[in-house]
DNA sequence: CGCGCTGTTGAAACTTGTCAAAGTTTGTGG
DNA sequence: CCACAAACTTTGACAAGTTTCAACAGCGCG
């Protein structure tokens, strides 16, 4: 793949961190940038930041200064409510960006979890606004990331509030396996990275109503479950589930 | 208000439009610019349109080529599922933005409908991305702007995913009472513009449980509702309701 | 002035939540 | 490497909340 002319290993740390090289270009930040216009980014996302199972790579309040592209590994974002309930607004994973909703008060309004050990490339955002004013293809990329989000976030109000428990299982695991796929990844089999309070909590159900949606699916033989492993046996069978209508 | 200098009535019309004389520039797009840059975005935002209460400002799938800041009115969006049932994803007023989610895709995903009759300014998008590589505040603000709608629908999954019936009911009154209050109108006397069933389809609910839910705020006297017209007045009791626990 | 849309209310059915107990996996420390 | 504890998952029985179906009332538009 990239065994193409390359400076020589001197240089190796900064190949490493360079949105040129890096196999996500077409998924992340850099899509549809020319290579030239990919190399003024490079110098953007400078650093990257490695972190572990359950660390948080930014909590709600703490002050915005960037946005994250994930390089590798999973993600989990919740918001807190006063008395102690939280809800997890989304998963993410690879090539995807984080942060986006700390702009609007200059400070995060929600916390960003590891999900597995992950590696993220840090954006300072006064950076990336002064590149999107050179940059044409840079800035509308961005509102539509930006646009992105919030149609993905219409698809969840949608998910929450007209589908039934198992209509809302069925279209989280659709969801999946299409990211998966888009990520060259099967689309049928893959390991689920949250706990299926997690996913309870993503979907507004419970754990207990999680894991009966699971079992249920099994018995119909439209998936196979063995704990955080999924496979989905009958996709059709699936989309089928998700047209129903509301409890 | 605005007794100030001002040219000659030949140029009535420019006025008219300008957002440099537009009551609302505190609440809009103009927010932070200066004078002479209020003054730019006026060429920008050079078409009003009227709606009758009931037209379509647009419709999911068409081309987007617009946002459109709501100079009066009241309007909703929602989206369409293929089995025909459909979701309202939010409720908009004056000094708001529509269109955003069409960024995404260059075609709109939602249909934007005026609940009342109506006045709207267009924004041609190119022409904003054009500008906002000129005026940094513009940039800015339109990215706040955004990433407020980001925000503002994690808060509405929120309240899908974990909150009860009467929860949900409340939290929406005070949204509203506090957006009325924005705009300078009581907090606690408004109209409805919206049905039973297009809150009913916001919130998640049945639209016979969003008649009860009101009935009942009715008994315990947290406020009075003849129809469409709303008074509030328990607000704190109304509040207390906001923080209890999901059904 | 009446018809239709919108809203209200009741009773029954259904879905999901709650509580509880037991089984399973994972991680850690000896 | 094993053992134990903690975290996660599954399943059952029951309770609660919301939807569904149905009937009726009221307001507003033409």
């Amino acid at each position: 793949m990239s065994t193409q002319s390359q400076p020589a290993k001197f240089s190796l740390e900064l190949v490493k961190t360079a949105c040129s090289n890096c196999n996500l270009r077409e998924l992340c930040l850099p899509l549809g940038l020319s290579h030239d216009e990919t190399i003024k980014l490079d110098e953007l996302v400078s650093t990257r930041k490695r972190l572990k199972r359950g660390e948080y790579l930014y909590r709600a309040n703490q002050p915005f200064e960037s946005i994250y592209a994930i390089r590798s590994g999973f993600f989990k974002t919740d918001v807190l409510l006063e008395d102690g309930r939280d809800q997890v607004t989304g998963f993410q994973m690879t090539g995807e960006l984080l942060g986006l909703d700390g702009i609007s008060s200059e400070s995060h309004t929600c916390n960003a979890v590891a999900l597995e050990d992950s590696e993220v490339c840090t954006i300072p955002f006064s950076n990336l606004e002064g590149l999107s004013r050179e940059i044409h293809t840079l800035q509308h990329h961005f509102h539509k990331v930006m646009s992105r989000e919030i149609v993905r976030d219409h698809g969840v109000m949608m998910l929450l509030g007209m589908m039934r428990a198992e209509e809302r299982l069925a279209t989280f695991l659709l969801n999946l396996s299409q990211r998966f796929t888009a990520r060259g990844y099967s689309p049928a089999e893959f390991n689920l990275r949250m706990t299926r309070e997690e996913i309870g909590s993503y979907l507004g159900l419970k754990l207990e109503t999680v894991s009966r949606a699971f079992s249920r699916f099994q018995e119909e033989g439209l998936i196979a479950v063995q704990q955080k492993h999924i496979r989905i046996l009958n996709t059709p069978g699936l989309k089928k589930l998700m047209s129903q209508q509301r409890a």
